[in-house]
DNA sequence: CACTTACGTAAGTGTCTGCTTAACTAATTG
DNA sequence: CAATTAGTTAAGCAGACACTTACGTAAGTG
């Protein structure tokens, strides 16, 4: 899941995802729609992909077809929603806690004397 | 947005990002929640957040409050989302076509040399 | 078999990144 | 003002990363 989001965190790399998501491409081609870099690197963009399970690969004659993977795309996007909704229920309990709130200790302290570091 | 999901694709951010997401907290005290790292790491990766707008800050004396933005949240969520659907639409699309696919050739037949490059 | 097509792997390079320690700035307090 | 507290900025470093060119390899084709 780490590695999905790392690799997502590429703008190239969510290029070419894009491009194989509707359809099963072969890396020459996907290659052809990046003119500005070299072919190995689209290579090494597969792999990243592929190792982060959003693509897979299947193999025809000296041909290797890349598609997206929906499953990991799916649970990504669980993960995601995770962790927005977890965010918003923890953002609710803290909105009721606030009035209960006494961290007024950690702003001012009246009159200590040197209070030891605990 | 892309800054965003760069941001995101760091594991302690997350983590940082979770733990300011239900409460405003000051920096120090959110640096006391990663004994393993430095207090100035924490304020570097505070930094990256904040530029990336997933947090936001507010001075209170010496104090430095942060907390998660939830606009940016909400405008990365529905950037994802939008990938995901259009990615589906386009999946469907795909799955309709798969019939008339015979030839990838004439898809994709232009051979524009270089666009300009700029 | 030689040749071509399709694609990955190797090796190297400049840049980005996450981290560290050291120094610095600003508000508070005696 | 000097000291403390809260936190950032500076400088540097090891490793990751996106890219390059060169080479390797496997499958089809004459």
């Amino acid at each position: 899941m780490d590695a999905a989001l790392k690799a997502l965190a590429e703008p190239r790399r969510r290029a070419i995802l894009k491009l194989v998501w509707s359809q099963e491409l072969p890396a020459t081609e996907i290659a052809g729609q990046f003119p500005d870099v070299s072919r190995p690197a689209i290579s090494q963009h597969l792999t990243v992909l592929k190792e982060a399970e959003l693509v897979t690969e299947r193999r025809d004659g000296t041909r290797r077809l890349y598609r997206a993977n929906p499953q990991t795309m799916a649970e990504l996007r669980a993960f995601l929603d995770d962790y927005w909704t977890s965010g918003l229920e923890r953002l609710r309990d803290a909105a009721e806690a606030e009035q209960d709130r006494k961290r007024t200790e950690t702003h001012n302290a009246p009159k200590a004397p040197k209070k030891g570091r605990q």
